[in-house]
DNA sequence: CGACAATGAAAAA
DNA sequence: TTTTCCTTGTCGC
């Protein structure tokens, strides 16, 4: 579910699903997106992108001047399936549709029609992201080595990296055994050069599988001779939702607690502070 | 069948 | 810091 790989995902299947320059029929269903579908009915997709959790869907036959901007929240869901494309349930807020395929889009938190320069806004307050080519790791560790606020609050702030949710921010630190509670100017320049490249190599095997798979491979569960654990992200994971259960590496208990208004797992022998 | 939680983030207070 | 938005899968009755 929606964290940055997914979105980065989604930008690829979305171009992938619908061939350059052939129009589309574009629907809202549930009513919410009407008027602006009725504007790009017939238009065809021209360019995706993505920044962090958002996505960017460029319609026109040249540069697009227009996009729909969509930002899935906790909520918002995608499903692909093939024409004909069946009688769309009435909470589908996007459908795009051609001679072989649909897309639904359901529950998102945005679902925006903008111009160009609003869609450059919005990049300008993202922090940098590790699935982009162009990220500037140095932008995040600016804020970050100066600011008093824990590590695990600062990996779920959008401003200062993006796309970075609930699951890759606990899988990360524990994979780096850094104290979730850490300040952020106690993380040092090559801790934060670390975790960066972890984050870039985990996020981006996440959208080629489509998953969150953080476990290394000698901690596998074949490696460590216990059963595969598959939770709702779909991957295998040392300690997201993994609370009370025994540490993967140490034994000890993960422990659990709100940051940042989300539960944040770790696992306090391992990481120490 | 209702209650509730869920990987998010903006708005309101 | 709390409330609100929005949908769906799961759990308990």
């Amino acid at each position: 579910m929606p964290e940055g790989h997914t979105i980065h995902r989604l930008a690829e299947d979305y171009a992938a699903a619908f061939a350059a320059g052939t129009p589309l029929r574009v629907t809202s269903p549930q009513g919410k997106f009407a008027d602006a579908a009725a504007l790009l009915d017939r238009t065809p997709l021209h360019t995706t992108d993505a920044h962090g959790k958002h996505l960017f869907l460029g319609f026109g036959d040249a540069e697009p001047a227009e996009w729909v901007h969509i930002h899935l929240g906790l909520f918002g869901k995608v499903t692909f399936g093939p024409a004909p494309a069946p009688p769309p349930t009435d909470t589908v807020r996007l459908r795009l549709a051609d001679a072989t395929s649909y897309v639904d889009l359901r529950g998102p938190t945005t679902c925006a029609l903008i111009t160009d320069p609003e869609k450059q806004a919005v990049h300008d307050r993202l922090g940098p992201d590790p699935l982009r080519p162009d990220a500037d790791p140095a932008l995040a560790y600016r804020r970050i080595g100066r600011s008093r606020t824990t590590i695990a609050a600062l990996l779920m702030d959008q401003k200062v990296i993006a796309g970075v949710g609930n699951v890759y921010r606990a899988e990360v630190l524990f994979r780096h055994r850094i104290d979730p509670y850490r300040a952020g100017r106690d993380i040092t320049a090559a801790e934060w050069d670390a975790i960066w490249a972890d984050l870039v190599a985990l996020m981006r095997e996440g959208v080629r599988l489509n998953r969150i798979d953080t476990v290394r491979p000698e901690h596998t569960p074949e490696a460590m001779g216990r059963p595969p654990r598959v939770d709702d992200h779909g991957g295998e994971v040392y300690v997201y939702r993994r609370a009370h259960l025994p540490c993967h590496i140490c034994g000890g208990e993960i422990r659990t607690a709100d940051l940042a208004a989300r539960n944040l797992f770790w696992c306090p022998d391992c990481q120490r502070r």
